[in-house]
DNA sequence: TCGGTGGCCGAAAACGTTTTCAGGAACGTA
DNA sequence: TACGTTCCTGAAAACGTTTTCGGCCACCGA
């Protein structure tokens, strides 16, 4: 069975019949179509037409094996279910925007030794780059110096300081929240966090207790309350801290979770929300934060816009051009009903 | 600069030079290491034993040129976000074990065009397969019957019954929420659900309702409660409900979202869960069912089982052996506290 | 008329594999 | 010794591109 244009139908079209079409050889056929400037434009014209009229594409494994690049990248993550991998890994997703560059996803499960089998099946594959994105925002142990390919360290930086990394500022975010309650005229604050072994918990708690000393104003509840990433914990604590400081009027939460808790037993208590106590979560995790009542303050740590920056500073350093360090990226408050001013 | 190998250091390492070091052509060096049968025991232990001595590992551009299988498959999202796309995603990347597979994952946003882009790319690819995850339970467009790769729909069924589809059982689910209600010794149970434009919505009441019939039981409430997907609807939908029926002895949430909206506002009228009303949710999304109060009985939908067998199934298909129509995939119930016998 | 100069084009090599096919070695048999 | 078999090995083609380099042609100035 012949097609309308002369090959058979169901092998798939190759340069040469593109050249045999347009009546060239198929070196001007491939440099016609690569926009190589020594071809008359006469001819290109023509290739150009042949080459759509048979909708030829290319053959990317014989290209990438002559160009030696892959035109791929390798998305190494710790844990996919994690909400923080995922918009990450969207971020990323969307800055290489699937024309020049696709995007192998691995899920290492938070599992050393199956990443070190996803990396080996990635550099097998010729990936022309990597990003790392890991489960905590913790230091984690670097891939090595000795890589063939690029790599970009995203949430959990590196430890080898000759990697580049990218963070979230849990310092800023912190400070963003308490600069939000002073803001609305609260001088009675208090921070109830999660797991003190996690090191964004300390630097949460540092930017808050760093914005309060600018106001020379002390935590209310006498230190911070650190415990776990649970509404149980937030509910728990928060019966604590009312005992404790019944005249508290703002609540920093350092997840929206604990948030929820707060906001819980707060509700529980008869306590006006924002009125008599304002609550600010962390973190914009919308299914919590939007059907909280009333709806969350929080801050967003700008994950998404992480990934895509991580997808920039690959392809600069697949162009040549690596970075090195760790760079922070800024996070912003999103403000809802659970804060506002005071009277 | 020379390895100690004798191969210029910083060139990648070819079959030419395992072979050269075996003392064997390219060619016997490729049957010893794909286990070729044609070739001595001691050839091939010689040629294996260069081949890890240079830590060779084959160009897959090469061998796809020759082979015109890519060992790669592509996942098309529709919403990376989505609570959905996660499971079966990770169950997918799971079952494919990165060894002879790896995926490219594209999210398409909800976008057609975007996913006709993202199409093309991966076809350009050569990708052995493709699985499509949508993004609600709703039938989705066929991508077309004439595509050079099998595909597999999953979570969204396409609307070509020669495609093959794989799907959650939301009747089975409702089924299964109301048979545990009614082996706990409840008779007067509500059904408060989530948008009516969700064909899922209908399914799970179906389920609900037939399990209800075949107890001579009527649902309570006087009839299915459609509303909105959000805790803010299980809340009002709650108040409501009591309102009309204060002698109800459960109720089944559509999602867990809607259920703890119920269980918040039961708390606040100071009705015990579960001694005076059971609550059972739907979707079992850990961060809600969990911290509930109490933690929430709910139905799971097996998503990353999906996954699991749509990748199978897209084996199987690659194998040449595809499969049609629309594959159910069981739920199972998840019992925590917030459902318990009567008395 | 002739050499020189650009502008276009095509032949062929290269990328690193897999696979086919022919032939060599070793061996047993007549 | 000659011959057929069985095993193993290697030369070479093939996959579909990109890129180098030589050559053809037309044109220009002398």
């Amino acid at each position: 069975m012949e097609a309308t244009n002369g090959v058979a139908a169901n092998r798939t079209v190759t340069l040469r019949d593109v050249a045999r079409l347009a009546g060239v050889s198929v070196a001007t056929a491939s440099k016609a179509l690569n926009g190589q400037p020594q071809v008359r434009a006469e001819t290109r014209a023509r290739v150009v037409k042949a080459a759509e009229q048979l909708s030829f594409s290319p053959n990317t494994f014989a290209q990438s094996l002559i160009t030696q690049r892959s035109g791929t990248v390798g998305l190494l993550t710790s844990d996919l279910e994690g909400r923080f991998s995922i918009p990450i890994l969207m971020g990323a997703e969307d800055a290489f925007g699937s024309d020049q560059t696709s995007v192998f996803l691995c899920d290492a499960r938070g599992d050393s030794i199956r990443e070190k089998h996803h990396l080996r099946a990635l550099l097998t594959r010729r990936v022309d780059g990597l990003i790392v994105v890991g489960a905590r925002p913790d230091t984690r142990p670097s891939l090595g110096r000795d890589l063939p390919v690029p790599v970009v360290y995203a949430y959990a930086p590196s430890d080898d300081p000759a990697d580049l990394s990218l963070v979230t500022d849990n310092v800023g975010g912190g400070r963003l929240a308490v600069d939000h309650l002073i803001r609305c005229g609260r001088r009675r604050i208090a921070h109830i966090t999660g797991d003190p072994g996690y090191g964004a918990a300390h630097d949460r708690a540092r930017g808050a207790l760093d914005r309060l000393a600018e106001e020379n104003l002390e935590l209310a509840g006498g230190e911070v309350w650190f415990g776990m990433w649970s509404e149980a914990w937030g509910r728990g604590a928060t019966r604590m801290l009312l005992e404790r400081s019944p005249d508290v009027d703002a609540i920093f939460a350092g997840s929206d979770e604990i948030a929820r808790g707060v906001l819980d037993v707060l509700h529980e208590e008869r306590i006006d929300v924002p009125g008599q106590v304002a609550v600010i979560g962390f973190d914009n995790w919308n299914i919590l934060a939007v059907n909280a009542r009333p709806p969350l303050t929080t801050v967003d740590l700008n994950l998404e816009q992480l990934g895509r920056i991580a997808a920039q500073r690959l392809s600069a350093a697949m162009e040549g051009n690596p970075g090195s360090g760790v760079e922070t990226i800024a996070g912003r408050l999103v403000t809802r009903e659970s804060t506002a001013p005071l009277g």
